[in-house]
DNA sequence: ATGGCTGGTAGAACCAGA
């Protein structure tokens, strides 16, 4: 394989729909892989040739009918594909794969959680938290390199989010979910690239609502994706960028594509 | 002004996103 790889993460909010935003991006940024999350639509359905004809032959697909999905698009092979179900409900929710080199590439959809922080009234919010304390479980137990990309629908820091007093019972931000996915990171001490390369509490907001008239003006962004990685693959990291430019595109997506160039 | 919008699906005064 290639000395770099490029990868990059998307919520593409429906990837049949997006798909101009899609290729308009794969033309300009060219990774060598591409994560997508919330492609809602089946596999049999997904817009495999547009994908083909860039150059991405090594497809993994993980959809479902109406909801959630996810896919990994690759130029460079991929073997080892597995596609595990943390809340073992039949949610199209993770892919992985095995790069060339051995690492392990892996693309997470973490549940939105609902709208009212408390589990006992809201039971999606209970299978948000169990959907992290698995994947915490997991990570424990990982013995391969590996990079855990995708829309995790958490912002851990106060700089993650436009207002740190005004979200701390808006699920995403709420302490009880920050402390989980801290759980969760401390579990394979893993990297957030996001961070280390943009510190806090420099700017780098994933996702803006649909409702803002002008999402740049209101500008009440989240920090909902990331790229973590093992510690030794997190050394080989030498590029992070988040594509806030994409939110201005034409039917955008809510998120915004972030990006890590490793040289292995 | 954190739901004001959005896509998929059915054909809704839907659901889900976050």
């Amino acid at each position: 394989m290639a000395d770099t790889l490029k990868i990059a993460s998307w919520n593409i909010n429906s990837v049949r729909f997006r798909i101009n935003i899609v290729e308009q991006f794969l033309k300009e940024e060219a990774p060598d892989i591409l994560c997508l999350q919330e492609t809602k639509v089946i596999d049999g359905d997904f817009p495999r040739a547009a994908f083909e004809a860039l150059g991405y032959r090594h497809n993994l697909l993980h959809g479902q009918r109406m909801h959630h999905g996810v896919a990994i698009l690759s130029k460079v092979p991929v073997v080892e594909d597995d596609r595990l179900d943390w809340q073992a409900n039949g949610e199209a929710r993770h892919v992985g794969v095995r790069l060339p080199n051995g690492v392990r590439l892996e693309n997470v959809y973490v549940p939105a959680g609902g709208d009212v922080p408390d589990r006992t009234v809201n039971p999606k919010f209970g299978q948000k938290l169990d959907f992290v304390e698995r994947m915490t479980g997991w990570s424990e137990g990982l013995r391969v390199p590996t990079i855990l990309v995708g829309d995790f629908n958490i912002a851990p820091l106060e700089c993650d989010v436009w207002s740190h007093k005004a979200l701390l019972d808006v699920v995403s931000h709420t302490p009880i979910e920050v402390e989980a996915l801290g759980r969760l990171q401390a579990a394979h001490d893993w990297v957030d690239l996001g961070r280390s390369f943009l510190p806090a509490p420099t700017r780098n907001w994933t996702w803006w609502s649909y409702r803002a008239k002008d999402w740049l003006a209101s500008d009440r962004g989240r920090r909902l994706d990331h790229m973590w990685a093992s510690p030794e693959v997190a050394k080989a990291a030498t590029e992070h960028k988040v594509h806030e430019s994409c939110r201005s595109w034409l039917k955008p997506s809510d998120h915004v594509p972030i990006v890590t160039e490793f040289a292995f």
